[in-house]
DNA sequence: ATCGGTACCGCAAACGTTATCGATACCGGA
DNA sequence: TCCGGTATCGATAACGTTTGCGGTACCGAT
């Protein structure tokens, strides 16, 4: 750990100016391909790391977009993360988490912290947002794009799917195949909207065809496999004549199909599953269980496609709202 | 999306100079609790966000900690960095991910970036790394933990486990069980140095007492339940006379599991089977698969324990090599 | 020899905040 | 009334880099 290497040291080794040696390891142009040669090899062999901090304040401009999500656990968000990478590799953009845990005001201070590093975008997921929070993106100087959900009021650009819509095909689809004694586990999280508003779209349409939910049930914390084990197995205790139920998450639904497996009870003769998100996981499994897909990785391409064009249009590109096309695979189990 | 606000507006609005001001949304000293409650209120009202990069430059700190992943996808770092974050929340350190994809020139580059923002510490996933990361390493004015491996010439600080002992501690149980027909299903990426080094400490242990691994099959890309069980019809097809199967994974060895459920094979009857990492996804499964639980939020806690500890000691903490013991779960599939 | 043009390079001034130190006002005690 | 001390505040100089502009050297053409 020797003294802390300059650009200044960097320029004096090279015996150059410090602009001359910026320019060289900046890839700048009005630097002699000799001299850049030399001032590269010399930062290299000293492991010179220029400090970014200096560099984006006189520069005013940061390369890094940030992306807030409530968690990395839910097994959703890291693709919505490898679209966002995907399609920001191709230009000099870094994206950069941040973590709300389903929090509207952790939320609030995660995106404070981030737009005080004043990055080149910013997307966050979901529309609900503290009041502060939503003055901050209005008056964030970059562009700010808010993804998953469509249903309810963007600040700016807006990629998401709606939930609601969601929520009624999923009912409309199970009526359809004529089931009748629903029944409803879901996460009880008070700030999951999104779950939320599956939940009101799916009873909504159940109501226009005249049908109630016929159990249902709430559980807090993360989504997880035994969860939706036992909350089945709960609910198919007290409610033998069920015929289908609706998670809010894959995970979930997953681990319905586990006690159903364990109980020896026939999928979907018995009791039909359907879930949430098209996650990986459904992949494999004895049966292909039904599910929404959620667009996830598309949603993260799309955004950061957004964040780029903006950069390109100068934040003339007006109002985008993408509403993508969530489609439901039956699977084997409805 | 107004003019940019600069603490010297802040500052003019409220009739005091910048110092002040700075003082008082910092919360410094020196500042009465009138003067305070006014800038604080003028500051709110207008939505000032302040600009980090001047501040981080003028004070020479950075209250972040660089954490360096190979991926997000593969569901054992998020727990890691749930470890991480848990222990940061007390201090005003915040976590930066950065994500290598398994790719040591790609780690490299992140590494740079990272240092260039002149984090308070970094903590990186694995201690192999091109020669240029370990002298940035070395370099590095902050405390540096590599974290999940222990076997081999750490940096700096490190907290792990060991993957070859975790390999051979395996092997051990699964012969003394009485196996002898022993098949690997594992990933092949190359870059991959634990599984690798499960692998190798695997089979040590199996020439130690005398056996041969009966097959052995490599996949590329990551793991995936569908992935398991495909590889482990295969594997099983041309080899019917396996007794055990060890896998990379818990999320192949799950795919293993759905195999056998499919074919009606009785597991450890007719096939044993054992993964690695204790993954929350093995538990509500028709059988507890056996596995190596790999610490993950540990190791994040203790990392993120040491990069505070370094910030008070100010970096005269010596060496920690932190060894965590790895516990086998036989679960009922041995 | 002179000139316009280009390639290369350096000087000085930012960028927005905080550290440091000094200044002022005010208070209680002598 | 004067003085030392504390509480509160402000002016100035950093922090390490890049932007903007100006300068020099050199080239070919006249």
């Amino acid at each position: 750990m020797t003294k802390k290497l300059l650009l200044k040291d960097v320029a004096r080794l090279a015996g150059v100016s410090e602009m001359t040696a910026s320019r060289a390891l900046r890839g700048a142009p009005d630097v002699s391909a000799k001299t850049k040669a030399k001032i590269e090899e010399i930062a290299r062999t000293h492991g010179y790391v220029p400090n970014r901090i200096a560099g984006s304040l006189s520069s005013q401009s940061v390369n890094l977009v940030a992306v807030v999500v409530p968690s990395l656990n839910s097994f959703v968000f890291p693709e919505v993360l490898s679209g966002i990478s995907a399609v920001l590799k191709e230009s000099p953009l870094k994206p950069v988490v941040g973590i709300s845990g389903y929090d509207l005001e952790e939320e609030e201070s995660v995106i404070r912290e981030m737009l005080s590093w004043r990055p080149s975008g910013l997307i966050v997921a979901g529309l609900e947002h503290t009041e502060a929070t939503r003055r901050m993106l209005q008056q964030a100087d970059c562009p700010v794009v808010e993804v998953m959900d469509v249903d309810g009021d963007p600040v700016r650009h807006c990629v998401g799917i709606s939930h609601l819509q969601a929520g009624r095909d999923m009912a409309a689809q199970i009526l359809e195949r004529g089931y009748r004694r629903i029944g409803f586990i879901g996460t009880k999280m008070p700030q999951d909207f999104r779950a939320r508003k599956r939940f009101d779209g799916f009873t909504d349409e159940l109501a226009v065809q005249g049908v109630t939910l016929a159990d249902l049930e709430h559980y807090s914390g993360e989504s997880a496999i035994q969860t939706g084990r036992l909350l089945t197995a709960q609910m198919l205790a007290r409610s033998p004549d069920l015929d289908c139920l609706y998670y809010s998450s894959d995970v979930m639904s997953v681990g319905g199909l586990m006690h159903c497996l364990a109980a020896g009870l026939s999928v979907p003769g018995d009791i039909a599953l359907a879930g949430f998100n098209n996650l990986q996981i459904l992949q494999g499994l004895p049966q292909q269980l039904a599910t929404t897909d959620a667009c996830r990785r598309e949603i993260g391409e799309r955004a950061a496609g957004i964040i780029l064009q903006s950069r390109q249009t100068g934040g003339a590109e007006g109002l985008i709202l993408d509403q993508l096309g969530p489609a439901i695979s039956l699977g084997e189990t409805l």
